[in-house]
DNA sequence: AAGGGCATGTAAATAGTTACATGATTGA
DNA sequence: TCAATCATGTAACTATTTACATGCCCTT
């Protein structure tokens, strides 16, 4: 039951609204935990009934109206509780893996389709995470805002999501390899 | 819905009860899809059901009767499809990074530890991947095993793994770093 | 005039986790 | 004798996804 804690911690940044939150979700929060906006309202719902997040409502002129929410008392206390909780492992949970998986009885052109894509998909998201980076970092170098900065829990997560995305490219490239080399000796 | 896509996967390397379906989703499966006994006999009935995988029963003396399932012609030709369908961006579900975002607001003190205990079950898990990957090669090294051996999907896989874990285990390492650095600097 | 962004949800279906249930055999 | 392994499930609950719903403003 995590997805309460991982908005929790998104919220620890500022105030923010169901909407801006999806985003965050879609993006940098999106590396260990992803939602939709309809979990995200519904979860916010929940906090603000058990009072671990308080909702204030702003009315705007332009757009609709909207509600921003902050982390009470209760809500910090609950994160710290979590935090002192032992971990489960993690895992990645992969269509695309499960399709390698299956490598042996199944079209390699198809696979090896499906491998390019994902890398491509993986480089766009490593660009993405290089430029949030590079914001949250502001002018200070990576090692100086490590030991001094502030907001380095999102740092240090993006650092891990960064890191996840290279080895998906790189080993989507590897991968292609091997299938495309087994066919050119098969085809022999 | 890829647990059954993952099912059909583990059981092209041959017959298998739920039994030993449920082991190979807590080692080697578990890198890139996670499940527990339950769902795969729930899963084994619905693709019977459905006609993707064939059971026959086993009569056992010491033992308790079981079932082992085969991937049929339809299973095959589901799987087939399945790999032709693209994928879904992928990405790490897990409590620890939830914590590692809220690193701001939490004692400092717990969120080391977690990565202290994530680091050696990431050891641990590399330690079993080494053994998978050289039982599955045999006597072949690995790019001739790559270009010429058998049921290369679950090595690819595993390779895949073992990337993972060892980047999990450099990360907590160098973030419990970063955090201890940051309390030794505000204790000064 | 169409499409995208802002902003919030409800309802239904599927997937995954937790708790419970049973019972024999084998090795420490 | 205690714990682990083999072997299979049911029931209840929680979490996630998919589909649907609304409506205004701004830019192209």
């Amino acid at each position: 039951m995590a997805l309460r804690h991982a908005v929790l911690a998104a919220l620890l940044d500022g105030e923010r609204s169901g909407y801006q939150l999806a985003k965050a979700f879609d993006v940098g929060m999106a590396n260990f935990w992803h939602a939709l906006p309809q979990q995200l309202y519904a979860e916010l719902a929940k906090l603000e009934r058990e009072g671990l997040v308080a909702g204030r409502e702003v009315v705007q002129e332009a757009r609709p109206n909207k509600r921003l929410f902050t982390v009470t008392e209760a809500g910090s206390a609950e994160l710290e509780r979590f935090a002192a909780t032992p971990s489960k492992p993690s895992f990645i949970r992969d269509d695309l893996l499960v399709k390698v998986a299956a490598a042996d009885s199944v079209d390699p052109a198809e696979l090896i389709s499906r491998l390019d894509e994902r890398a491509e998909a993986s480089r766009a998201k490593l660009d993405l995470f290089d430029g949030l980076l590079a914001t949250m970092r502001g002018d200070l170098d990576e090692d100086e805002f490590l030991a001094r900065g502030t907001g380095i829990g999102p740092y240090l997560t993006c650092l891990r999501g960064r890191v996840f995305e290279s080895e998906n490219r790189d080993w989507c490239a590897r991968t292609a390899d091997v299938l495309r080399n087994r066919a050119r000796l098969r085809s022999e």
